[in-house]
DNA sequence: TTCCAGGCGTATC
DNA sequence: GATACGCATGGA
């Protein structure tokens, strides 16, 4: 990782990074995507902390009106920017189909979300489609003038939440604040605890299963061992691993797991998956 | 119109 | 413990 300053804002020069493969891959639903005339930019935010980032050149980043110590203190975790993906690349790249998934959308990187927002994110994912999951999080945000925190969700019945459109799920967010809010679920517990006991504190959520448990561990706890299985992987699973990852992506099935998913949502993967049935 | 989407709760066996 | 079904919403 490498980075200068550039009159307000930071320059960043960091491989195995795109903005599209890790903001645009179904890990995070609030980056919106700007197609200016000359120019691309993604805006969103971490917490109360936003940014607008643009991919210069490939390698390159522009981080607009952005202090080092924001950089250092909030995004140089958030892009995991310390984690060297080339070298977990080149390890889980231990057959044609992992060394496929992985050159094809090479410039993922697992965000480290805050634990909240990922946890009612997936909570909001489930039997869903991305365009909406993304829609329903943006009303949520654009309503409380940032993600609102538990508090403020345990306060509200599930008709408050009809503006959201979210469906069956809106009671589950409710369930979740509430659980949190009277310390039933302790997500400070859930990130120390073994990954058993992870699933299970989090599981006393109603409305959060098996897939959005580990959704949450992966996505905001960064447990690179967590596995989602949704639909997408279950086809991933079926069509070339039918006994189970391959040995060498033991403690990052999770990151594995982007990759793949990716690659079979939107890559060559995918025809081939259509070719089938 | 019917099917599907980063599933889960519930009923039933 | 396994399996079947309903669930809100909206795009294809």
């Amino acid at each position: 990782m490498r980075y200068t300053k550039d009159g307000h804002d930071i320059l960043l020069y960091q491989e195995d990074f795109s903005l599209d493969d890790t903001l645009d891959c179904g890990q995070a639903f609030r980056w919106q995507k700007d197609s200016g005339k000359d120019k691309v930019t993604y805006s969103g935010a971490y917490l109360n902390t936003k940014l607008v980032i643009a991919e210069e050149e490939k390698g390159v980043f522009r981080l607009y009106d952005t202090d080092e110590e924001t950089f250092l203190g909030v995004w140089k975790d958030y892009f995991d920017l310390d984690t060297d993906y080339g070298e977990i690349k080149r390890r889980i790249s231990c057959d044609e189909t992992m060394k496929k998934a992985c050159e094809y959308a090479g410039g993922i990187r697992l965000l480290r979300q805050d634990s909240w927002e990922a946890l009612c994110s997936f909570i909001i994912s489930q039997n869903n489609n991305i365009p909406r999951i993304k829609g329903i999080i943006s009303r949520l945000c654009e309503h409380f003038g940032g993600f609102p925190d538990h508090g403020e969700l345990a306060r509200m019945t599930a008709d408050d939440l009809a503006f959201l459109r979210a469906g069956f799920r809106a009671k589950y967010l409710i369930d979740a604040a509430k659980k949190l809010s009277d310390g039933t679920v302790s997500l400070e517990r859930v990130k120390s605890a073994p990954v058993e006991e992870a699933r299970k504190e989090l599981m006393l959520i109603s409305g959060v299963g098996p897939k959005v448990a580990e959704c949450a561990l992966l996505y905001g706890m960064y447990r690179t061992q967590a596995f989602p299985i949704d639909v997408w992987i279950k086809r991933v699973m079926q069509q070339w691993y039918p006994s189970g990852l391959p040995q060498c992506c033991e403690g990052v099935q999770g990151i594995a797991q982007q990759y793949l998913f990716h690659y079979i949502r939107t890559g060559t993967g995918s025809e081939k998956n259509d070719g089938q049935k």
